[in-house]
DNA sequence: CTAAACTTTCAGTAATTACTGAAAGTTTAT
DNA sequence: ATAAACTTTCAGTAATTACTGAAAGTTTAG
């Protein structure tokens, strides 16, 4: 397989799996794309490598700024953007993380914690309905200090250490 | 709040949160309702319950089952079939974590193994291209690793001790 | 200030995904 | 066998989500 193959074979892939995990298709390739390119990109660039509308290029590239993962960089002598994406596989990961779980995670919660407050007002259902979302709260909490604590860490010690612990 | 609004609530939560992560309404409102229904329940009171067709229901349910987080149950002299959730969270969050990962992360390593396999031209592209797909793959493979054994522990002392640990 | 170069917005449309309901299929009791 | 009780399938349709392209907006250079 040569450059051209795998580039389309890498962005495409990472297409399908963004669309997998909520993430439009359109999005995941324009980070692909710039995650994968030695130098920014402008606007215009990302249009013709994926054959889409400059609209859509626009929407998709303020969302993948918004969520802190592509930047905007501007080239000395140049009067249009340019676009590069955060590049530091470490970083990516701590970010996307960071963002899941502020608008996922904290939100699951918070929802859990109101429904197992309910008054028990001593039928089974009730109690189950307690007993669940309790249970669940306590794993959603469990999972989501991992996560970020392990992103968070430095990557060395931590990392290296508990995967050699856990193979 | 009382019973039926919590309930209503939880399910409601746990439906979008479905669609947030590409599983769509109707299955992640019937495992939820299966979840906290301390009884099993039939086709019939899953479509009341939720006002959703036969059709729907059915086909939803398959999914469920086939992902190994709901049962068939048969209830002594009744001619329907029953329908219950695994009840224990540790079970479910096992069978959730198993099942991305053979679905959805091990497709995506290999295609990353094979695009970072691409022969070096020695152009600043191509090296790029494959610097990139390298680390993308042992991230990967880590989040992998962890996820799968953090969630195959016994739970007991590994979790309590890294939740301590990473406070 | 004006015009060129560029970006954003958004109404309309296309593509995708989910849902319904009725017909076909299956199982069980007699 | 057959009929009742139940489940599955799937063509058609509805709902959602994504995309286009052109008009409106913004910035910069002269």
């Amino acid at each position: 397989m040569e450059y051209t193959a795998a580039k389309e074979k890498f962005i495409n892939t990472w297409g399908s799996l963004g669309t997998l995990w909520g993430i439009n298709k359109a999005m995941a390739q324009i980070h692909a794309l710039l995650f994968i390119s030695p130098t920014p990109l402008s606007m215009e660039d990302v249009m013709e490598e994926l054959h889409i509308s400059r609209g859509n290029t626009s929407m998709n590239l303020r969302q993948l700024i918004e969520w802190g993962i592509v930047y905007k960089t501007s080239i000395a002598g140049e009067r249009k953007e340019y676009f590069t994406s955060e590049k530091d596989v470490q970083e990516l990961a701590r970010t996307i993380a960071k963002e899941r779980s502020r608008r996922e995670i904290q939100p699951t919660l918070k929802v859990l914690k109101e429904v197992c407050s309910i008054k028990d007002d001593g039928t089974e259902k009730t109690k189950e309905l307690i007993k669940k979302t309790k249970e669940l709260y306590d794993l959603a909490e469990t999972a989501d200090i991992m996560l970020n604590k392990i992103v968070n860490q430095e990557q060395n010690w931590l990392t290296k250490t508990l995967v050699k612990l856990l193979k």
